[in-house]
Order: structure tokens, then sequence, then C-alpha cells
DNA sequence: CTGAAAGCGCTAACAT
DNA sequence: ATGTTAGCGCTTTCAG
């Protein structure tokens, strides 16, 4: 079949004898019009295959019933869970939703940010890449009055509203389990230090050791990215600390399944030689050998929160001027991985 | 700061002194305007945070550059790697994207269809859902003359664009592999056959049976969805026959893992009790143990093909009219859960 | 190389 | 309950 013209509302109209305006207030549901004008309106549409023109629609009432949402990366067991609690409130609200995301890079988020404005975007929501070095790229936003909620990786200072969980609180009950499992020498293998969920986790290592007379010890810490490479890299370096460490807390599952497997294969025994504790609780957890112990970071919570509460300001129902920290709850969920003790581990 | 006005090409062109038409012109990047008028009026845009209203642009110029996906989930390193080769093709050919996924439901693929219509993407790549019946709701897009070109899960029937690996020998392949380990007794773990992914597969591993002069019994095929709890129930089922099978040739890697980690669990040894082989090469399968024997699906080429011949469509340099199927390569990867015999491995 | 002017399809006063 | 009308900001002929 050709391209044909579309269907306007001024077809309608004249098919109708009616005026674009009772066809325009029937096409939006507005209850001042004639139910049985409604309903001819609504039929001849449907069989005319008329499609609302949002551009229109979008220029002249000046917003776009759309959200942003900016992430690092898409193929993220948390991030996508994440994206399902965003998607989830944003759908009910009538909300359309932009996914952008930034294969961790800064160049690329502000890119996304910069399509997103001119996107024009009702609300945005952010969690930063990586290397993201300062938040210039969203004051636009804030210039327009465009609200903005971050998660995750945030940056507390300043007034933005953020929705994260207790990282230092995780941090240290990680930390806290190992060494009630009689781990003392516990390396932490982290990212980027300026990341606040990283550096939080940091300090909920470093406190816990220090709360339980450990000397904290730097040829422990080890700095690396969250891929594959880094996971094997960070594994190879534990290998090479003399005497070995008994425990490893490790900020994401992934690198922690990956670090636990070349570990295995260089002899190491999880968790007698060495106990592990990961982060996120994803999917891989129960799948690797031992099955991993974990920080719950519930991402559909956090997805959910943020949405409800960015929607609920762009209603006018609450403000997020007034909210600057949302935090979300977040536990540690005990498996094979870290129990050198004889502790009947949590079920799954 | 307070929302102030937006700026237009009349701000900037009263501001210079010039007509909207040269403003509007210049900021396209028209060759037709006057090198220094242009650099006058960029640079005011850019002081006067002037941007681009793509609704009134895309309301005049009846176009959006904006190109739509339809995928069945967001939760799958397949899915990913087919996005990151999509958005490749489209950023560079300046196109935007819309992610939309059906979470396998079939109202729901409906629903983003008829969404990304009315959002008026100048093209569609879509994969089915898991129980999608037809390909009505994908009318209204021929219909308009929007090209759409479908990957993975498709409808070979009517002449539909296609991008596909080839599924049948696929699972011939892995069939083969499994019986060459001397394996007789091959369960086979796949998802509803009304889907041409699965039938397919379906098909080579009956031929391949056939070939091998091993009598296909139907109280080897399990039929499931791809989730966990399905994982958990074929791993169940495959424990109750009897004989035990010797080998599994399932059709999803994190099904696979999820299958072998419940026999595992009831103390079936892999591979020498049951051999197994997995579909799509997930990063999940060098980290399970043993590592998992699959189907290397390279999802960043589908995309990528998807998305060129669209874009080359879209840009008139060729034509998906003529194009009916296109075929990804795809190959055994082989590891250590299907290894019966003492053969040395692939690397990795 | 630049300008004038006619809409693209819709919404929201303001009328009736 | 319905109609009239003035734009929303931009692109694109057609004229200079």
């Amino acid at each position: 079949m050709q391209k044909d013209k579309e269907v306007t509302i001024y077809d309608l109209a004249s098919a109708l004898n009616l005026s674009i305006a009772t066809v325009s207030r029937a096409l939006k549901n507005d209850p001042v019009v004639n139910k049985q004008t409604k309903k001819k309106i609504f039929d001849l549409a449907e069989k005319m295959e008329y499609r609302t023109n949002h551009f229109a629609r979008n220029l002249r009432s000046q917003h776009t019933n759309t959200i942003g949402i900016i992430v690092h990366e898409l193929n993220s067991n948390f991030i996508n869970s994440v994206l399902a609690g965003v998607e989830k409130v944003t759908t009910e609200a009538g909300y359309d939703l932009i996914i952008a995301h930034s294969s961790e890079s800064y160049i690329k988020e502000v890119a996304n940010a910069k399509n997103l404005f001119e996107k024009r975007v009702d609300g945005l929501i952010a969690s930063l890449s990586f290397d993201s070095k300062n938040l210039d790229h969203f004051k636009v936003f804030k210039d327009r009055g465009v609200p903005v909620i971050f998660f995750d990786r945030v940056e507390q200072e300043g007034n933005n509203t953020v929705v994260i969980i207790d990282n230092y609180k995780c941090g240290y009950l990680a930390t806290q389990h190992l060494i009630e499992q009689n781990c003392k020498r516990i390396v932490h293998i982290t990212s980027s230090l300026k990341r606040n969920v990283y550096s939080d986790r940091f300090k909920g290592y470093r406190d816990a050791l220090f709360d339980n007379a450990i000397p904290y010890d730097e040829n422990l810490l080890i700095i690396n990215d969250l891929s594959e490479r880094a996971g094997i890299e960070s594994a190879m370096q534990i290998l090479k600390i003399d005497p070995l460490p008994d425990a490893a807390f490790i900020t994401n599952d992934f690198v922690a399944a990956v670090c636990m497997r070349t570990l295995k294969e260089n002899g190491i025994r999880i968790p007698e030689d060495i106990a592990i504790v990961g982060f996120n609780n994803d999917a891989i957890c129960t799948l690797v050998e031992p099955s991993l112990t974990t920080i719950n970071y519930p991402g559909i919570d956090v997805g959910e929160v943020a949405a409800r509460n960015l929607v609920n300001h762009l209603k006018g129902i609450g403000n997020i001027q007034n909210t600057n920290t949302i935090i979300i709850r977040s536990n540690l969920i005990i498996r094979k991985s870290s129990l050198k003790k004889e502790v009947a581990p949590e079920k799954n």
C-alpha cells in the first residue's frame, strides 16, 4: 500500500460536520463533550486510522509527557531491575520513558543529557557514569525547571535529590561478616573511590576493620573497573600477596564471580582458603560454585521510589525540592562463598 | 533559577537582524548560508542557550529521524548485544533510538507497536514476544510505508525482511556434538515450538538424531519458558526419567546454568553423567562449573546488520523489499560441560 | 546569499 | 455542548 496522507482532526471534523475543537476535546476524552458525539468521533478515528500527531500536540502544549533516564550500562542485572521499577511507575502514570546509556563514558553521558534535554523530557532520572567529572550537564535541566532525580551513583553535594542505599553500612556489614568468619586479611576489590557508592563501601570496610582492631592494609585494596578483565587481574593480584589473604569483599557480583573462577583455577579453595562476599545479589550468585554471599541491592525498589517521587513532583503532589536523600533498604545475604564457620546458610 | 522563556529562531533572528529563514538554514548547516553569518548565528545560539524545538521541526518536516526497536526482554545478554549493535549503527547514521520491550507479552508488544507508530518512528526493528499470535500490529507500519525488519524471533511467512541465524543448523550441530561424545539419550529443553527459533533448533536436533540412527523419543523433549523456575523444573523432570538421559541440549544458557546447578545438587556429575550444551554464549558460560558448551549467537552482528539494512533503506541506498532473509554466522563453542571424551577444548 | 510567507496539526482561550 | 481563532517554532517554496 502507498504512504497515504495522514488523517488529521480536520478530516474527522469535516467528515462529521463538527469543529476541530470538539474533535480535539473528544480525543482527549474531555468530559465536556457529549457522549454520543464522542463515540462517533472515536469510531471514525478508528475507522480512518487516525493517529495523534504528538509533535503538534507537544509543540502546542509545551510538555512531552516523557521522562528520560540515563544509566551507565544496560547489561547489568541491577540496572535492569531499576529500569523495571521505573517503568512500572511511569507507565502507570501515563509517561513515556526514553532510556539512554553512557557505556560508562562521561562524554556519552553529557551527550545523552543534551539529547534528552533537546527532546524536552518533563523529568529526568540519572545515575552517573564511571568517570563523570561533574554535574554541569544537568544544570540546564534545573535552569529550565526540569526536575532531576539521581540514584545509585550520585553526588550528594549540592541540593540534588538522590535515591541510594546505605553503602557505608553495607560495606561495614559485609566486612563484619567476614571478620566473624575469623578472617583477618580481607582484600577489598572495588572501583573508583571518587564515586560515592565505592568510597562509602570502602569506608564501611575500613571502619569495620578498625572496630575489630584489624589494621587497615592498603596493599589489600584493589581498584579496577567492573569488567571481566578486572576480575581476572584482581584475582592474579591476590595470588601474589604474601601471605595469602583469607577473604575478599568485592563490590560487584560479576567481578566476584570472575575472580572466584580465576582463584579456583589456581587451586584456591573457596571459602576455605579465601572467603568471598560480592555486591548486588545478581542472578549469578546462585549459579556459581560456591554460591555467592552478597549484599542485596533491590534495584526495583530504587527505580520505583525514584520514579514515584519524580512523577509526584511533576503532578504537583509533593515536591522533590524538599527531599534530599532517600535511603532504600538493603541487607546481607549469606551463602556458601563466605562460610568458613559452620552456620546454616539462608535458603537460596 | 526560573523557567525562563525558550529562545527560538525568532529571537536569534531579531537579535542579529536577520530573517528566521536564514537562521533556520544556518542551524541546519545549509551550505548556502554565508560562513560568517553562520558563525555569528551559531555563536549567539550557544550564548543564548538556544535549543532546537524538535516538535516544530518534525511537525513541519514530517519525519522524526527516530528508529524504534521492540524486544522481548532487556535483561538478556543476547538482547543487550543486539541493542549495542543497533545503537552503533543508528547513532552513526544520526538516528535516535526508542527501545520498547514487551516482557514476553503479546499484549504489551501490541501496545508497544502502537506507541512507536504514534511516535512516528521512521523505521522499526523487532523481535517477537514469546506468545505473539500474529503480526497484525505491524501492518500499520507497512501501510504507511514505514519499513520493518525482524530479527531472532520472526515469522518467515509473508514477505518480511528478517535477520536470523541458521537455527536448524545450530540445533543439528549441538546434537551432533553430543552424539559424538557417545551420548544416545539426549534431552532437548526448549521453549514454545511455535516460535521459529525453537522449532528450527528442534528440527535440527531431531534430524541429527535421525541421521545417527538414534530414535527420537518424545519423552526427552521438555518445553518450558526461559525462567529460573523452568530450569529447576526441567532438571527435576530429567531426574525422573528412567534410565537417566546422558545429555541435554538446552536452548538458552541461563536455563542451562540453572538446570546444571539443580542436577549437581542432586548428585549428577556433569559431563560424566549428563553432558550439557546451551545456547547463546552468554558471559555466564565460563562462570559456571563446568564451563558451558554452547552455540555462539553473535547478537552484536545481528543488531548491526538489521540496523544497517534499515538505515540504508531509509536513506534510499538499497531497499529491504528485495531482501527476504539475512543469515548471520553462528557456531558451536565446545567447553567442558559436554566433553565426555578427552578432547582439548577450545580456549575460553 | 537572504527574506517573506504559508502552513505542519494541535490546544486552549474565548465566544456562543 | 460546540465553534472560532490565534498561535506553538520550524521548514520550505518562491522571490528577490
